[in-house]
DNA sequence: GCCTTGCTGCGAATCGCTTGCAATAGCGAT
DNA sequence: ATCGCTATTGCAAGCGATTCGCAGCAAGGC
């Protein structure tokens, strides 16, 4: 009801491979939708609407807000992109490569922690054992203190 | 940064102690905090600030969502109340009563889950040893699907 | 009871995001 | 090349949650 049902991810190489999956899914491939491409194949990490609407800083043309949503959005169905909402910010979009990054962050300096799906296994394991869960840190990361805001903080 | 300073609990047994608190802490009581805090005495699961407004649907004097929040902030400087966040959805604030409670949020069918602080020490002691940060699901809590849905879904 | 000043109430503003709609532009067909 | 259908865009307005500014009211110390 939340989050968007999950698919297996494409781990596309370059905007052209992705191109050719959105025309083969029936859809048009606009100046917008390839501005938002490059905007996220050049990102380095995961980046606002609003960056990517205001051309990533002057690299790339800005475009509407509104479009560059849409296209997230669609891109996101694809499973071509995901985003992660770190505390009240925007949400922050980025290309899934191979397995969604899960994330932690900490609520004391603001430090994002990427860890991949095998290195939460145990956590995983430990949710699954005490609640039957399945938890996940992709849409939501999961929040708490770094070790050094911990013994600093209490 | 993103989260409030987290004080020792004060477990409060009723309204009238945090008055003397809010007291002693320089605060004034006025007739919205005696309402914001019978609302939070009333209601038996954590509220929007919205329906505090509204007099929790008729039993209380309804009163402007901007006094609302800025006693459940009040509140929650005092260590009095915490807030949640499930989803997109507003705010949820609730009582501080002995230790916060975590959450745990089903992405699948909307399902919550109230852990309290020890049944989720194993959890917090596998995200230990993996990273070193010492995780909290009190105010932002973990996302997962409950066996249901992660049967259902895949 | 008086006076100070913290709080309230109301309005407007902000922030992240969505929606409505007419104009534009992909792209398959010609 | 060009045509035509309609998906997408751009712009404006809207929305839900929360915050801010400010004048007037009312807690509570004297």
């Amino acid at each position: 009801m939340t989050t968007a049902p999950r698919r297996e991810p494409l781990a596309f190489g370059d905007a052209d491979e992705v191109v050719v999956a959105l025309r083969a899914a029936g859809h048009r491939v606009s100046r917008a939708a390839r501005t938002v491409l490059a905007a996220l194949f050049a990102a380095e990490r995961p980046v606002a609407a609003e960056q990517i609407a205001d051309g990533l800083g002057g690299d790339l043309p800005a475009l509407e807000l509104t479009s560059v949503y849409r296209n997230l959005e669609r891109l996101e169905q694809l499973g071509v992109v995901s985003h992660v909402h770190v505390g009240h910010s925007p949400g922050l979009y980025s290309l899934v490569r191979d397995g969604d990054p899960e994330y932690i962050v900490c609520d004391g300096c603001g430090a994002v922690v990427t860890a991949d799906h095998a290195a939460l296994e145990p956590v995983r394991a430990a949710v699954r054992e005490a609640f039957g869960y399945e938890a996940s840190f992709t849409h939501f990361p999961m929040h708490g203190r770094c070790a050094a805001c911990a013994r600093r903080g209490g």
